[in-house]
RNA sequence: GCGGGAUUAGCUCAGUUGGUACGAGCGGCGCUUUUACACAGCGAAGGUCGCAGGUUCGACCCCUGCAUCCCGCACCA
């Protein structure tokens, strides 16, 4: 119809011509830099600041759909907080994720035949770094091709020389306040995997089990039940309520069992509250090398603990029937060594549920075990007495720090209620080494000092490798690595530079919002809190936003190790575009639900991104002439602050909503419609379509810059990108996210 | 066992402080090849808002109980 229209405006919308070109324009503006876009003018030095750490995708592989739903959502934020002309900073950044990470890679090796053993640690570690390094660009491509606005020259990386020195400080700040101690504990043994794990790390599934009821001996006066009668060698009480009366008689008497399927037995009976008289037989069996509750009762009660299971999941006690045997062999062993001895008076069928390993499935084995942990409970002097614990729980409770949903709230504070000792030493060889160094044996007695190798410290806690003031032996760095969610703990902060006293870290810190799935509130946001009031005395961030899992459309989750049957979040783009995506990804998902995400949705926000394309197409074919419509103006005002209001409150599902729909259904359908037999319109559909595509922008980026593009220089003062013009509302309250 | 969430159109979901359900996407029905756009337009259909009580002038929304599904956490030996 009109020769001055661009060409490309002839055509159906192409996302696929468009995408790349736009995300170029944007990277090299520089704008994803807040201090570039102080330097450019585009922002006040002076702003208020909008700062979030983007939480960083494992090194293990590719983006899935969750990512890209979070990529999504935190990219809205940071479009809308840049359009109001806040000091923006998106910080990006990956995670070595040290299990996750070294597990995949030993699964690699494993299909050469090769075991991290045979190549040493040394030689494994470029392994995993090589592997590490080509997820890391894999991710960050994905991230660019998903249209983020992330500042990519303050990038970092959980386990990068930055951060190696950020871990060690905070170890060593805490070992020496008390917080952190070497401890002889029951943890949990991973016997795959050949490492501890923390609580968090366990999943529990539910399985079938058989319950043996027994006697040791046939002299021996209670029955006791088990799942795990290759447990029972290493039991040394029997634990009855105190005041049951069938039992009564018997607690403080000690038995002797000569012969358990060739293992002695030293078996005392005691009375403990935490039995329950009718479970079983009421009466438990104590096994305090080999279970935590078991263990706790034996502390209350000073028995002693007899390691009966290695490392291997294999047996450390008895003679050729069982010595050396893995546990699953020898519970069949015992059973049938019960039978033979009519000691088995029961096996009934139970289910169970059974804690395996998150990264290797293994069973998990409780062992006895020498590791690092951190005390949650200790006073701490230097932040008024409170504890770990109660500086994770005020700031949430005390609203310094919100939660949406709000419901998270509570699930928070359960967890910290029941929150014990964190384990925080991991025998792998991926990831931070703990700091903690010790002396060799023999002193070589510096010249002068021959007498006071006394002197020598022993264990030293250090950033540097230490060097001993008495004599010349030398220093051995603990093998251990530590738990990776450490180094995350400290991600808010370690990324602004601390512990140095950087500009960007007195400016950013705290964050105003960290935005991630509602699995990561225990792993990674209570121990960000953890961490951040304990070494900065202040809150990591203001506001969290959990977004939920994606599933696909029949309802099945996304995001974990579903392989070929995920949604790539790439392909859809190729198909409808990243516009089409994210539309679909936003409207009708409220905070904290799954998302089940269906083609057809987005192929419907596709079609809406032609819809606006089109509508630009007419409008400037028509003369922007006449006054504007005031009844028109107040609608389209009103609808603004609405919107203004939702973006405010982190309704972006209903923000989305509400402009897609004034754009098609209102604008599109009656206005534009009304003005083709009415004349001097053109004014007031040029001020409609230029004000819509600002705040269609953060949801749909990529067509509204490429249209804006395109719009007339002159009818605009001093046109800049759509992506830092400014937004065309101001803010509906004081300050934001306030109710 | 403890805690949380869900239950609204055929499907997937919105519905912000209680005021006749504004609804969205997809699907289905009828009409329209003319219009910036058939990746479209117009029109109509479709809901006793899980069930039972209660509060209220008025409840999808608040309270109580129940049912079904989902998710955390804990756990019995």
């Amino acid at each position: 119809m009109d020769e001055k229209l661009p060409e490309k405006l002839l055509r159906p919308y192409n996302p696929k011509e468009t995408e790349e070109r736009i995300y170029k324009l944007w990277e090299d503006s520089g704008f994803f830099n807040p201090d570039v876009c102080i330097e450019k003018g585009i922002i006040k030095a002076d702003a208020e600041h909008f700062s979030m750490v983007l939480p960083p995708p494992n090194v293990t592989g590719n983006l899935h759909t969750g990512h890209a739903l979070m990529l999504v959502i935190e990219d809205i934020m940071v479009r809308y907080a840049r359009m109001q002309g806040k000091k923006t900073l998106w910080l990006p950044g990956t995670d070595h994720a040290a299990i996750a990470t070294q597990s995949k890679v030993e699964k690699l090796l494993e299909k050469e035949g090769l075991k991290k053993k045979d190549l040493g640690r040394e030689e494994f570690l470029k392994r995993v770094e090589k592997f590490a390094k080509e997820s890391h660009d894999t991710i960050v491509n994905q991230a660019k091709k998903m249209g983020a606005t992330l500042d990519w020259s303050r990038e970092a990386f959980t386990l990068d020389e930055a951060r190696n020195v950020a871990v060690k400080t905070a170890f060593k700040k805490m070992y020496d306040d008390g917080l952190i101690y070497h401890g002889h504990r029951i943890v949990n043994w991973d016997p795959k995997g050949q490492t501890v794990i923390s609580d968090d790390e366990i999943v529990y599934e539910e399985r079938k089990a058989k319950l043996y009821t027994f006697k040791y001996s046939v002299d021996f006066p209670i029955s006791i039940s088990t799942t795990r009668p290759e447990t029972k060698v290493g039991d040394t009480a029997v634990a009855v309520h105190p005041e049951d009366a069938r039992y009564k008689k018997y607690i403080g008497k000690t038995y002797n069992i000569e012969d358990f399927c060739g293992v002695k037995l030293e078996i005392k009976i005691i009375g403990d509250e935490s039995v329950e008289k009718d479970f079983g037989t009421g009466a438990l069996g104590v096994t305090p090398a080999h279970s935590q509750i078991d263990s706790e009762i034996a502390g209350r009660h000073k028995l002693e603990s007899k390691q009966v299971i290695n490392e291997f999941a294999k047996m450390t006690v008895g003679d050729e029937r069982i010595l050396n045997k893995k546990t699953t062999e020898v519970r069949e062993t015992i059973v049938n060594w019960l039978k033979e001895n009519n000691l088995l008076e029961k096996e009934e069928e139970t289910t169970q549920n059974v804690g395996t390993a998150e990264r290797t499935g293994a069973i998990i084995e409780p062992l006895p075990k020498l590791q690092w942990f951190i005390d949650v409970n200790k006073k701490i002097p230097s932040r008024k007495n409170k504890s770990l614990k109660e500086l994770m729980f005020e700031p949430v409770k005390e609203g310094k720090i919100k939660i949406i949903p709000e419901h998270f709230e509570k699930v928070y504070f359960n967890w910290i209620e029941n929150l014990r000792d964190w384990c925080i030493s991991r025998q792998i060889w991926y990831g931070h080494r703990i700091p903690v160094w010790y002396h060799e044996p023999i002193c070589i007695p510096k010249t002068g000092k021959e007498d006071q190798t006394d002197k020598c410290k022993k264990t030293v806690v250090s950033i540097e490798k230490p060097i001993c003031e008495y004599c010349d032996a030398k220093y051995e760095q603990d093998e251990d690595t530590l738990d990776t969610w450490f180094s995350s703990g400290l991600w808010t902060f370690s990324t602004l530079g601390w512990p140095k006293q950087t500009k960007d870290l007195k400016t950013f810190h705290p964050t105003s919002m960290l935005e991630t799935g509602h699995d990561l509130i225990f792993f990674w946001i209570a121990r960000m809190i953890l961490m951040s009031q304990y070494l900065l005395n202040e809150i990591p961030f203001e506001n969290i936003y959990f977004h939920g899992m994606v599933r696909t459309a029949d309802g099945k989750k996304m995001s974990k190790s579903l392989g070929d049957k995920a949604i790539d979040p790439l392909i859809i783009i190729a198909k409808y575009g990243n516009d089409a995506l994210r539309m679909a990804m936003i409207v009708g998902n409220t905070p904290g639900k799954d998302l089940k995400l269906d083609e057809n949705d987005v192929r419907g926000y596709k079609n809406f991104a032609n819809k606006l394309w089109n509508i630009s197409r007419y409008v400037l074919g028509v003369e922007r002439s006449g006054e504007l419509k005031k009844e028109l103006l107040d609608e389209w005002n009103s609808l603004g602050k609405d919107i203004t209001a939702d973006m405010e409150n982190l309704r972006f599902y209903l923000a989305a909503e509400k402009i897609y729909h004034y754009v098609w259904h209102r604008f599109a359908d009656e206005i534009i419609e009304k003005s083709k037999d009415t004349p001097e319109y053109g004014a007031t559909l040029y001020h409609i379509l230029e004000n819509s595509l600002k705040l269609l922008h953060p949801f749909m980026p990529f067509v509204t810059e490429e249209i804006w593009g395109m719009l007339p220089v002159e009818s605009m003062e001093n046109k800049k990108l759509l992506m830092v013009e400014k937004w065309p509302f101001e803010s509906a309250f004081g300050k934001p996210y306030d109710k």
